[in-house]
DNA sequence: GCCAACGTTGGC
DNA sequence: GCCAACGTTGGC
């Protein structure tokens, strides 16, 4: 099993927007990263771990968990002009981006912030907490998220 | 293939 | 709102 951290801002699409989905699940579209797209596309299997992280809002950081119910597909708002996340270059026949669907775990009991999570020596490799790094998803190693459950648990 | 210009991300 | 750090685009 493989654990991740996908980033989203809270103003377009949160925690909260997520739980409230049917099923609790939602696609998780508009990725228009290719590094991200590679691990989305070949890496993410059914029943992984997912971090939701907010981004760009008072304070970032990881405010849930989910999990990986579908494994990718084509990103059909590629396809849309009226979508913003349209990309002319993407096509049904030979789709450039791909999403997978995501389902609501929980929350976490607090937000863990990004403070937080960059005082932790423990933590220092994790791409999220490296400066300059941008990555909208991005793998998480076993024990990074194992310790990060346990920070969970310390007030 | 190089690289300047430009656009985006995202913390602060 | 600012700006650093990147990624992408396109002229040459």
């Amino acid at each position: 099993m493989n654990y991740w951290l996908m980033k989203s801002e809270p103003n377009a699409f949160s925690i909260d927007d997520l739980e409230k989905m049917p099923q609790q699940t939602e696609h998780w579209d508009g990725v228009r990263n290719y590094q991200a797209r590679n691990m989305m596309r070949d890496q993410m299997k059914l029943g992984d771990q997912v971090f939701f992280y907010h981004s760009n809002c008072d304070t970032p950081g990881i405010v849930g968990l989910m999990e990986v119910v579908r494994e990718s597909y084509p990103d059909h708002t590629a396809f849309d002009p009226e979508s913003k996340y349209f990309d002319p270059k993407s096509s049904p026949e030979k789709p450039r981006w791909f999403m997978v669907d995501i389902k609501y775990t929980r929350h976490t009991r607090r937000v863990l912030s990004l403070a937080e999570l960059k005082a932790q020596e423990l933590l220092e490799n994790m791409p999220l907490v490296r400066k300059g790094n941008r990555l909208s998803i991005m793998p998480v190693a076993k024990d990074e998220w194992d310790y990060i459950l346990r920070l969970e648990g310390q007030e």
